[in-house]
DNA sequence: ATCCGCTGTGGGGAAATTCCCCATGCCCGC
DNA sequence: GCGGGCATGGGGAATTTCCCCACAGCGGAT
């Protein structure tokens, strides 16, 4: 069997010679390029169509999530590896329509690398934070059980998050409720805080999801 | 570190006998249970918890789906690996959402099951046969019917009203887009005013609407 | 009885973002 | 060649956000 053939793409030095120290004990694996950013990982892979990117998110130039979908154009038979920071937990679901065949998150143990690598090669998948079943049920609606997630929800964070994610503005909200616009703030703070969102959008997604608010 | 417990579930003692000597190799697993059926399987994964359940799909009195529900309801710390012919296929969303760990083929090599159980146990999953990419595309379609609203809008508009619309703030579409925030800011004022919505959470429904995003 | 934790109410203040105007270069149609 | 949309950005005031804090009421533990 010929030996599987690596980029890596990872606009830290230090982690590039991580991952090649990670690797130096795989004698059937050669590492055939380093890519800084997300521009030059798709050339390089354009150039040696390495079966196997390991490749992190958040890099100048271009980001690893548009340079996944670029990979995938231009070396359709390259697997892709996602190794990241746990921060970079919302472009999952773009990753995956891009087409990515594993997912490992740096703080992890590095064995898990190893482990990501050696499924892709021989054609599975790995991902080791998320659960494609969770994912799943996130896009399937009908779901049951939904009231696990608002439970943790006090009544009036309730009431405020669902004014928030139907469009309105915390001033607006906090007319609404006859309170001050920093209380409202306050809720939503620490409703955005327990729903384990970052942007409105999702909390609008979130409510869209839960029927909490009409599309 | 304790053992990993383990129960196998399948009508079959040839493929049970077959499974014990594949991990016969394992010292640190051990099998706590066989079921012959996915009614045995639930009763036993209710007495034992085990932490992995390997399990057939096609068994008599309950098949491997319904038990894989009943069993992640008694002992939902329980993970479960589906371990099965190709043909079951089709059952494959639904164990999805019923929140199995793994998906095995019988007809592939040994080692995949091997590989499965060291993955489930450190609580990643593994899927041998499935590209969940694949099967999340399958469940967003995309809808038709959206240009209607949307061919007042320039590519380029199109392009960051996705973007914001799905949560990225203007800041990480200008990094994703390779332009200034001011640029996408432009594009934000332009094209909200174009669709006539204020709010973000506006634009977001409106996306989802058209099936720009997934929900 | 007391103490702890949650909830609802708000404030402070630095930092970031928004909002709206403007400017430039470009290409395309007329 | 010229108006007009498009993509690209800057300026700057105004607003909002973010994350800390405070305090009062209240219900459940110990």
């Amino acid at each position: 069997m010929p030996k599987t053939t690596l980029l890596i793409a990872d606009d830290h030095q230090v982690v590039i010679a991580g991952i090649r120290s990670l690797l130096a004990s795989k004698t059937d694996i050669e590492i055939v390029g380093e890519a800084a950013n997300g521009a030059e990982a798709v050339e390089l892979s354009r150039e040696l169509k390495p079966d196997i990117v390991i490749m992190d998110i958040s890099m100048p130039e271009m980001d690893g999530v548009e340079a996944t979908g670029r990979i995938r154009e231009v070396s359709p038979e390259t697997k892709i590896i996602i190794y990241t920071m746990h921060s970079d937990q919302r472009f999952i679901l773009e990753l995956f329509k891009a087409g990515i065949s594993g997912h490992v998150l740096k703080e992890g143990p590095p064995a898990d690398l190893c482990a990501a690598v050696d499924a892709v090669r021989v054609g599975k998948t790995c991902f080791t934070t998320i659960d494609p079943a969770a994912l799943l049920l996130k896009l399937t609606p009908e779901r049951p059980g939904r009231e696990a997630l608002f439970e943790q929800l006090s009544p009036r964070e309730l009431e405020v998050f669902k004014l928030l994610a139907d469009g309105l503005s915390v001033k607006e909200a906090a007319a609404r409720l006859h309170i001050s616009p920093k209380t409202v703030e306050t809720h939503k703070y620490n409703l955005m805080e327990k729903l384990d969102v970052g942007t409105i959008p999702d909390l609008t997604k979130l409510a869209i999801r839960h029927g909490l608010i009409s599309v």
